[in-house]
DNA sequence: GTACAGATTGAG
DNA sequence: TCAATCTGTACT
């Protein structure tokens, strides 16, 4: 396995958001890894994008490590209750990133049966992923990174879709900057 | 200081 | 269809 250098996560965010389909989430605890395939993303564009919180550009104390190079963690609690995963993309100063929103349990069979990580919520318990990875660095982290897919994804695989949850966004609501895997069956919300 | 809405989820 | 539950943000 190879992990995801940084040369990765640099490139546009759209290119960025398709080349991470099938590849693998690693989450080490203590002397257990918990993996997980990607299998559903969505970007994030800032400045421009109306559903991004960086909207305009905007910088606040939850979203700065947005602005963050590619390959850093961004993640915070929405409703309340649920974290939200996000890796950042292209680089320093551009609020560009990609929501995490399912993953396919490839060690764990029992979270494989119920689905554990299938939608942006419920990963982030699976892996227990808090605010303590505020801004961790994805290529120099010992306990959460990423690796590349074994298979190629073909372009015929890989479904276009608009956004979840964004109906303010206005024009930008109908992007299809939503995507995964097409007949998965860990994509959230078929 | 107060009010309010959100990149969700699972139960009813 | 709806409530749970917390925090950033935009007001007073």
């Amino acid at each position: 396995m190879v992990i995801l250098k940084r040369s990765f996560y640099t490139r546009p965010t759209l290119k960025v958001a398709q080349g991470l389909l099938g590849c693998f989430l690693v989450r080490r605890i203590g002397k257990k890894k918990l993996i997980g395939k990607i299998v559903e993303t969505e970007a994030y564009i800032g400045p421009g994008d109306k559903a991004s919180h960086a909207y305009q550009g905007k910088i606040t104390k939850r979203n700065r490590a947005e602005f963050l190079i590619g390959g850093h963690v961004y993640i915070y609690l929405v409703y309340g209750m649920y974290y939200q995963l996000n890796i950042t993309t292209s680089k320093e100063g551009r609020p560009e990133c990609i929501l995490i929103r399912a993953l396919e349990p490839i060690n764990d069979s029992k979270a494989k049966i119920k689905k554990s990580a299938s939608g942006p919520g419920k990963l982030c318990q699976y892996l227990k992923l808090d605010k303590s990875f505020y801004g961790e660095d994805l290529c120099k982290s010992k306990r959460l990174w990423l690796e590349n897919k074994k298979e190629r994804i073909s372009l015929s695989q890989i479904v276009h879709s608009k956004r979840i949850g964004i109906d303010y966004a206005q024009e930008y609501k109908d992007k299809l900057w939503r995507f995964y895997l097409r007949d998965n069956e860990f994509v959230s919300r078929k």
